[in-house]
RNA sequence: CGGGGCGUGGCGCAGCCCGGUAGCGCAUCUGCUUUGGGAGCAGAGGGUCGCCGGUUCAAAUCCGGCCGCCCCGACCA
C-alpha cells in the first residue's frame, strides 16, 4: 500500500478530510475528493460536468505544458466547426460502426412558443451532429488544403470540447461532454505518418504525463479489438489508479489511408501522380484530472504535484485581533520573497497569500483538501524568528517544518523539483509493486482478478498482469467475461516465447491486462 | 437498454409501515470566549418533503402515473 498515506500518529487515530476513505470505498471516495478539493461537479444537466476553479486551474497548467510540446512537434492550432453534417459521418464505415451509438443530433434550428411551451420548428434538411471527435471535418478541410507534395505534411491541433453521448457518466472520467485537444495530422508517406503518430505518443503524451503529471505510464499498442474505430494502429499510455484499475491517459492513432480515401484528400507527387495522404490523429482530455485524483490523492484530498499547480505555495497568515498588521506584512514579504524564486529549470513559482476572513485552521484544510504542495503558515512567532513554517503536502497534515526564513527561500524550488520527482517515484513504485509477471495459466489468471492477488491492495483489489498473449481474439474475450481487458501490447516486449496466458498455446507478445476504468 | 436501490434545506440522513401540517448532524450567519493544527457556548436563517393526479376534514406518509439519480452489466477519452 505504498501510495496509502498513513493515517495514525502516534499510534492514534487521527481523522481524515475526505469520507469514506479509499479502504472504506474507493468510488465514493474519488467522488469526495473531486467534490470537497473544487476540482469538479457533475452539473444539472445530465451526463455533463461542471469543472470547478481548482480544476480548470489544473487543466490549465496542462493546457500550457501541451500546448508548448505540441507545437515543438511541430503542428500549430486552428479551429473547426462544432457542428459536423450528418454525411460527413457516413463516409467512412468504421468510424460511424464505432461512434453512431454515442451521438448528439441537431435536427432543428429553431423554437415556437405552442401552449406555453417552447417547441422546435425549423427541421434542418440535414442533421447536424455535435462532434465527438473531428476526423472527418477535418478531413473535410484537408482535402481542400492538400494540393502538392510540398504541403505535407499538414500538421493540425485543435482545442475544443467534444460530445458522447455515454451511458453511465463518472465524473472526469466519462462525462457527455468534455475538453480536450486533438491533433490531425496528413504526410506523403505512411512511415512518415507512423513515425508522427508514435512521436506524438512518446514525446508529448508520455513526457507530459510523466513529468507534469507525475503519472507513470505504460506506452503500447491496442489490439484490434480496441482500436480506434477507422484507424488501422491505436497506441496509448496506460495509468493504474490507487485502486489497481487501468486508465487510459492518452490515444495516438495511425489511420493509414481510410479518412484520405474517405474524404478525397490526395496531393500531386514529385513525379506528377496523384496519392492518397497518409493521416493520424491524437488526444489527451481532461480525464487526465480524473487520473491526477486517482493517482495522487489520498486520504486528505487531493495531492497536486507542482508543475500542474495551479500556486505552488499558499501562504495562510495567523491573524489574530492584535498584532495582525504585522503578521500580514511578513506573510506577504515572504510571499514576493518566494515569487522572485523558481523551479522546474526556471519556472517562475507561483505564491497566493490567502486574506480570506476564515479562520486559518479551516483555511489550512481547505489547501490540504486542495492539495497545495506547499503550505505556509506565518504566525507571530515565525516573524519574530524571522522563520516560516511550512507543510508539503506530501508529509502528514500536522507534520510542518520550521526553518530560517531566508533558508526556505533560498531552498523553495529545490523543495518543489523534489516533490515532483516523489510524487512520480511513489506512484511508479506503486505500480511495479501491484504488477504481476508470473502468472502462467488461466486458472491463476482467473483466481487472481476474481480474488485478488498477493499483491492487491487492502481492498482485495487485483492490478495489473503482464503475460504472454497469443494474438487471438477468443483469449481476449475469455478475458473480457472476467472483466478483463488487454490495455496494450507494450512496446517494452521481452522477446521470449511463452505460454498464452489465456489458452495454453504459444505466444510470443507481452500483453497488459487489467480492469479498467 | 437489462438487474438492484433511492429521490426530504448546500452535503449526509431520520420520519413514511401505524396519515395531523418537518427534524437531526455537518455547513452557513450573528455575538461572546478562543486560536500554530479542522474550537466552545448562546442565538439565527434556510425546505410548498422529485413532478402530476387521486383518496381524505387533513398526505413527506396511502393509491396511480411520470421524471430524475445512484450502483452492477453492455458501449466508451
Amino acid at each position: 500500500m505504498t501510495a496509502v498515506a498513513e493515517q495514525t500518529k502516534g499510534g492514534t487515530a487521527v481523522r481524515t478530510a475526505i469520507t469514506p476513505t479509499r479502504d472504506e470505498d474507493y468510488a465514493q471516495w474519488y467522488q469526495a475528493v473531486v467534490r470537497d478539493a473544487d476540482v469538479a461537479e457533475m452539473s444539472h444537466v445530465r451526463g455533463c460536468m461542471v469543472i470547478k476553479p481548482t480544476g480548470y486551474g489544473i487543466w490549465e497548467q496542462l493546457q500550457r505544458t501541451l500546448d508548448r510540446e505540441i507545437k515543438r512537434a511541430g503542428a500549430v492550432n486552428a479551429y473547426f466547426p462544432l457542428f459536423i453534417p450528418l454525411s460527413y459521418l457516413e463516409r467512412e464505415a468504421a468510424h460511424v460502426e464505432g461512434f453512431a451509438k454515442e451521438m448528439a443530433v441537431v435536427t432543428h434550428h429553431r423554437l415556437e412558443m405552442r401552449d406555453g411551451k417552447l417547441v422546435p420548428t425549423g427541421e434542418l434538411a440535414e442533421p447536424l451532429i455535435v462532434r465527438p471527435t473531428s476526423e472527418t471535418i477535418i478531413g473535410e478541410s484537408m482535402a481542400d488544403w492538400v494540393r502538392s507534395w510540398r504541403d505535407l505534411p499538414l500538421l493540425l491541433n485543435q482545442w475544443a470540447n467534444v460530445v458522447r453521448w455515454e451511458l453511465r457518466p463518472r465524473v472526469l472520467l466519462r462525462t457527455s461532454e468534455f475538453l480536450w485537444q486533438e491533433g490531425h495530422t496528413a504526410h506523403a508517406t505512411h512511415d512518415d505518418a507512423m513515425e508522427y503518430t508514435l512521436r506524438i505518443l512518446h514525446d508529448v503524451y508520455r513526457r507530459v504525463v510523466e513529468e507534469d503529471l507525475a503519472v507513470p505510464v505504460i506506452p503500447g499498442e491496442k489490439t484490434p479489438g480496441e482500436r480506434f474505430p477507422g484507424a488501422e494502429n491505436t497506441y496509448c499510455i496506460e495509468a493504474m489508479m490507487q485502486d489497481g484499475r487501468a486508465l487510459q491517459a492518452g490515444t495516438s492513432h495511425y489511420l493509414g489511408q481510410n479518412f484520405a480515401k474517405a474524404f478525397h484528400i490526395e496531393y500531386q507527387t514529385a513525379e506528377g501522380g496523384q496519392e492518397n495522404v497518409y493521416t493520424t490523429s491524437w488526444g489527451v482530455s481532461t480525464r487526465l484530472l480524473g487520473a491526477l485524483v486517482m493517482t495522487h490523492a489520498d486520504d486528505n484530498g487531493l495531492r497536486v504535484p507542482p508543475r500542474v499547480a495551479p500556486n505552488q505555495v499558499v501562504v495562510i497568515p495567523m491573524l489574530r485581533k492584535e498584532g495582525s498588521e504585522e503578521v500580514l506584512a511578513y506573510a506577504r514579504r515572504v510571499a514576493d520573497e518566494v515569487r522572485a524564486q523558481t523551479f522546474a529549470s526556471g519556472r517562475p513559482i507561483e505564491v497566493l497569500v490567502d486574506e480570506t476572513m476564515y479562520e486559518a485552521r479551516d483555511k489550512k484544510w481547505k489547501w490540504v483538501k486542495r492539495g497545495v504542495p506547499l503550505l505556509l503558515e506565518l504566525g507571530p512567532k515565525d516573524m519574530a524568528n524571522d522563520g516560516v513554517s511550512y507543510l508539503p503536502r506530501p508529509r502528514g497534515p500536522t507534520d510542518s517544518v520550521r526553518v530560517g526564513r531566508e533558508e526556505f527561500v533560498s531552498t523553495v524550488g529545490a523543495i518543489l523539483d523534489e516533490m515532483q520527482a516523489h510524487y512520480l517515484a511513489e506512484a511508479r513504485a506503486y505500480q511495479e509493486a501491484r504488477t504481476r509477471r508470473d502468472i502462467v495459466g488461466f486458472d491463476e489468471f482467473r483466481r487472481y482478478f476474481e480474488e485478488g492477488g498477493e499483491n492487491a491492495g487492502a481492498a482485495g483489489q487485483p492490478g495489473f498482469v503482464v503475460a504472454k498473449w497469443c494474438g487471438d481474439a477468443a483469449c481476449e474475450d475469455r478475458a473480457r467475461d472476467l472483466g478483463v481487458t488487454i490495455r496494450c501490447l507494450p512496446f517494452d516486449q521481452s522477446g521470449t516465447e511463452g505460454p498464452c496466458v489465456i489458452c495454453g498455446g504459444t505466444a510470443t507478445t507481452d500483453a497488459v491486462f487489467a480492469r479498467a476504468y
